[in-house]
DNA sequence: ACATGATGTAATTGTTTTGGTTACAAGTAA
DNA sequence: TTACTTGTAACCAAAACAATTACATCATGT
């Protein structure tokens, strides 16, 4: 079991978007840089326009962050493409015998347990900006 | 995308192991509680035999827990049961391009990012034990 | 107006994972 | 021996992913 990589992509892509200002970034050359297929890219920008991140229009090439590097949080990317469901990291069992004194009440003694966990998991995207990702792209290039 | 089952399948049929200490639990009795098929159960406690939970012999019906059930953290199951590789939760798109500023660094920005997030999430685990779940099961059969 | 090139989106495919199922070898015990 | 159990292997349908192809639609420059 994995996460989507649509959520690195989209953190990728973004960050290109940002650091590739000066020229317009079209999903052929996002797709060159990620190594996959334009459609895939053109897929996950719609999840990025749509839940209001970038600004792109049909028909011109490039995309524009609609907000800062700083007000644009990883988990707000996360959220964007849609790799986790909301508490549904977990899968849980579904009818245990209701009978049984564990299937009776497993299953409302995990749920919150799964839920803190994915909570935490999240509030570690939520501390992180796409700033901080640049920046730290930046530092690294700086060194080279 | 979801983790699999295996997880609070396994929670459940250690919990119910000790919850009937005084008859023997066999996979198919298990598998009545959790609503599926034997195999599946025996499966699974191939895994947590595996990973030295509990004591089961062929032919003999019945487990036992091999340490106090404050002795097993729900990250030991989470182990066992091998629902998530190490360091794999998050996938990442792998030969991002080497001529790109951000496709030659990403890979080595978003990896620790990833990992501090799985961390966060596993730690949850970490932190509980089956007691806590056998007591919380307990309160709630107290109850009604 | 038209050609060019871009985005948006649907349909298809191969691969992998999951959970369920059947079957059966091998062990245990009355 | 008989009955029951565990341990595995093999197989299957369904779902998710990422890649790919195709094409409608839009924008722009000549």
């Amino acid at each position: 079991m994995s996460i989507s990589s649509r959520f690195a992509v989209g953190i990728h892509i973004l960050a290109l978007i940002d650091l590739n200002k000066e020229t317009a970034s079209s999903s052929e050359f996002i797709a060159g840089s990620v190594n996959t297929n334009a459609a895939v890219i053109r897929k996950i920008m719609g999840m990025l326009k749509k839940a209001g991140l970038i600004e792109v229009q049909p028909g011109v090439a490039g995309a524009k962050l609609s907000r800062e590097l700083s007000e644009i949080t990883l988990f707000d990317i996360y959220k964007a493409v849609n790799v986790v469901e909301e508490n549904e990291l977990f899968s849980i069992h579904d009818k245990p015998h209701p009978d049984c004194v564990v299937g009776k009440n497993i299953q409302s003694t995990i749920e919150p347990i799964f839920m803190a966990a994915q909570s935490a998991m999240e509030k570690v995207f939520q501390n992180l900006t796409l700033e901080d990702i640049v920046k730290d792209i930046e530092a690294k290039e700086s060194v080279q």
